[in-house]
Parts: C-alpha cells; sequence; structure tokens
DNA sequence: TGCTTGACATAAT
DNA sequence: CATTATGCCAAGC
C-alpha cells in the first residue's frame, strides 16, 4: 500500500513508532524497517537525518543497550541525557537494561493463520 | 558508473 | 566478558 520510499523513510517510520521511555536497537529498527541485515543501515539513515526532524533517534541505540558511539564526541551525552529525561535509566556502565527498556513493536495480528495468542 | 565509508550485528578468539 | 574480524546494503562523490 505504501510504495517502499527511500530506504531512509522507511527507518525513520519505525523509529517515529518507539513510545517515550522507550528504545530500540538498531538490529531490531532495521528488521521492523524490513532489512534484516542491515543495522549499520539503520544508523546511517539516522545519521542522515535533518536537526528539526521529529525522529526520535536518540531512542536508538545499539544491541549492547548502549548509546552508541558517533563521530562527534559529546553527543552520546545528550541522548542519554534525553533517555534519562524520558524515563530511562543507564547502569553504572551507562547501559541500559534491555530487558526492560527495549521497545515491543505492536503486534500486528496476522491477517491470517492461527493466532496462536 | 564504480569505489569508499558507515549511529551495527554476529561469530570467533 | 572484552576485543577483533567479517558481512550486509545504501548513499555520496
Amino acid at each position: 500500500v505504501s510504495a517502499p520510499q527511500s530506504g531512509h523513510q522507511r527507518i525513520y517510520r519505525v523509529v517515529r513508532q518507539i513510545p517515550r521511555g522507550k528504545v530500540a536497537t538498531y538490529g531490531q529498527i532495521a528488521v521492523l524497517a524490513g532489512i534484516p541485515r542491515q543495522p549499520r543501515q539503520v544508523g546511517y539513515a539516522l545519521f542522515a537525518l535533518p536537526g528539526g526532524s521529529d525522529v526520535p533517534w536518540q531512542r536508538v541505540i545499539n544491541a549492547k543497550g548502549e548509546v552508541s558511539r558517533r563521530s562527534t564526541p559529546g553527543v552520546e551525552g545528550v541522548q542519554r541525557a534525553a533517555l534519562e529525561s524520558e524515563g530511562v535509566v543507564f547502569d553504572g556502565r551507562g547501559r541500559v537494561d534491555l530487558a526492560r527498556y527495549q521497545w515491543r513493536p505492536a503486534p500486528r495480528r496476522s491477517s491470517r493463520g492461527p493466532v496462536r495468542w
């Protein structure tokens, strides 16, 4: 129904679905965006994000539950502060408990097939 | 048109 | 558990 626009935009759309107080990993975003083997592409897309976009790129972190390292240092602190502002708690090593804060995508009801639950 | 880089993930050591 | 090496695709020049 929606044409697969630029690879970036479909990633942005997924990131925009991340609720406040939750985080998602690049790999997860990649899968949700329909590109399971391109976690790098996700990060690359977010890097290409314009400043005033309404995409909460700050809620996207790596699989370690840690804020990704960027070319320009200092931004990590901003991202972390933003997440804390949303209720996300970082442990002593600057990592997030993914088991608790990893965003759980809304279950899209399969139109067919026995709904197991 | 073709080459290089890239906010990562995963497996192996 | 930490670090290293490889793989994946797309965008930019």
